[in-house]
RNA sequence: GUCCCCAUCGUCUAGAGGCCUAGGACAUCGCCCUUUCACGGCGGUAACGGGGGUUCGACUCCCCCUGGGGACGCCA
């Protein structure tokens, strides 16, 4: 029986969740729903300048929409502050971490210099026990607390998409693990918190494979040995460029507004960088299912509007009717449209999903079963001329009695074209632009049905008045 | 500058030394279906960055180059 797997993901509240954070998520999600683990939400919350609550609900929002439930947290790392406090004391005292009262400006002096020589900036250990014997800690100068970290050998770890990754210990320096003001900073915090959360699997973005040696460091200083290390690739813009917001959409809540499906953001981020043979199209079950960290691409991979799209309509086609409906309806009172005036949602969604990506393109496509439309004049001139005037005057004659269903509608259609010498679209591209205010809708007769008898007839009348004249 | 990582069609990817005449998907092009627009069907264009090894045999393993990305904070 091996350990249970615990995963965690730990965002920073500085923002919406992102395309790449959600992805990281995802997989960490994932990875403990496949293996019966457990997976943890914790906030890092330790800046205070930049976190905030607003970001802490966008990042909530956006994991409740895409269905990653937690479950342990949110644990916020403020709140964990006495426990910090305890390590840092506890370090102090065993000679792990001590007080460096350098002033920041001359520390970036230091490296300033240092980057002029070619060399990789970082402290030089002055303050170090061994280094500062002797040496009286400048009057009005708070400390910081560093990590004593080991000076030679190297550190090492088989992360699980990467491979075998090493740093040599002098490539590392002593790092700030408590400001002056006391407050611990990430790196530390994250190996407390994941010690105290036993985590196993760590998996977060792969900008964070430069922090784990010393995270490992302080491991082994706290007696701890790390947990699994997945670092997964960074998700680029679709021109390959780091996200940013000149790619415009970034943030996941932006694809629920705009009309997309969890379940099809869920595909296309499990898409990016992952496979499953050459499955395209799947459920957030299967997902997890398939899901293995040994999968994962250790390559970066761009974000494919078009792929999200086209996802998207076919987890629109693979919903019943009623359940798209039932997501279709938030869309459609966001375009104001009073839904009880017209068909059952489901049944419009039916008949629209093979045309629309977006349930807000869908929402605006069937605008006109809900809303008067106002058919552009131009448009009803190009289509109702003395050509087709007395084939629809007999149409809309028969409209008043004929049973309403598809057969009777479409005979009626193609009756009154025959009988004039017209070609079925001759008619019925008139009654679209009539109707619907536009000539691209699913096969008329059926947009008729829904529209109903009523409706349709109310239309023709007042919108054709001149048919017949 | 230093360190770390990465490298298959335009894009996402399959590929664990012979199964590769490199497969799938999106996009794109053509044809078919069609009462519009879609959907769908069929077909086409399109890739192993370069150079060295290793091997009977490299897309697959190793090295170098090139090209990308990331990190170098009292941010996370």
């Amino acid at each position: 029986m091996s350990t249970p797997i615990r995963t965690r993901f730990a965002p920073s509240p500085t923002g919406f969740l992102h395309l790449g954070g959600a992805r990281t998520a995802l997989f960490a999600w994932a990875y403990a729903r496949r293996f019966q683990g457990t997976f943890v939400l914790r906030i890092e919350d330790t800046d205070r300048e930049r976190s905030t609550q607003a970001a802490t609900q966008a990042i909530l929002d956006s994991m409740a929409w895409l269905g990653l439930s937690y479950d342990e947290g949110p644990f916020y790392q403020m709140q964990r502050m006495a426990r910090y406090r305890e390590v840092i004391d506890d370090m102090l005292a065993r000679g792990l971490a001590y007080r460096c009262y350098m002033p920041t400006e001359a520390l970036d002096a230091l490296r300033e210099a240092q980057m002029a020589r070619g060399e990789k900036p970082r402290y030089d250990g002055r303050w170090r026990p061994e280094n500062a014997a002797g040496k009286t800690p400048p009057a009005g100068v708070a400390p910081v607390i560093r990590f004593r970290n080991p000076d030679d050998g190297a550190v090492a770890w088989d992360d699980r998409v990467k491979g075998r990754i090493e740093f040599a210990n002098t490539e590392l320096d002593d790092l700030v693990i408590a400001r002056p003001d006391g407050t611990p900073t990430y790196n530390f915090c994250v190996v407390v918190d994941d010690i105290d959360m036993q985590i196993t699997h760590v998996i977060r973005g792969d900008d964070h494979v430069n922090n784990t040696p010393r995270q490992i460091n302080i491991f082994r200083a706290l007696g701890f040995e790390p947990p699994v290390f997945a670092h997964v690739p960074t998700v680029l813009g679709e021109d390959g460029q780091k996200l940013s917001k000149r790619h415009g959409a970034v943030s996941v809540t932006e694809y629920d507004a705009a009309g997309y499906l969890p379940e099809a953001m869920i595909n296309f981020l499990a898409r990016l960088g992952w496979a499953h043979g050459n499955d395209e199209v799947f459920s957030p079950q299967a997902f997890c299912d398939w899901f293995d960290l040994d999968a994962i691409s250790p390559a970066p991979s761009r974000f494919n509007t078009d792929k999200l799209r086209w996802l998207n309509q076919e987890h629109m086609k693979r919903l019943s009717p009623e359940e798209l409906g039932r997501r279709l309806l938030p869309f459609l009172e966001k375009e104001g449209l009073d839904v009880a005036a017209g068909p059952a949602p489901g049944a419009v969604a039916e008949l629209f999903r093979e045309r629309v990506a977006t349930l807000v393109e869908m929402a605006q496509a069937v605008r006109f079963f809900y809303a008067d439309v106002t058919p552009d004049a131009a448009l009803l001139a190009e289509q109702i001329q003395p050509a087709n005037h007395a084939a629809l005057a007999e149409l809309f004659t028969a409209f008043e009695t004929l049973p309403w269903d598809r057969e009777s509608l479409n005979a009626a259609l193609k009756d009154a074209a025959k009988r004039h010498g017209l070609k079925p679209p001759q008619i019925m591209m008139p009654v679209r632009a009539l109707v619907a205010g536009t000539l691209s809708t699913p096969a008329i007769d059926a947009v008729l049905v829904l529209l109903g008898r009523e409706k349709t007839l109310e239309r023709v009348r007042r919108q054709g008045s001149e048919v017949r004249d």
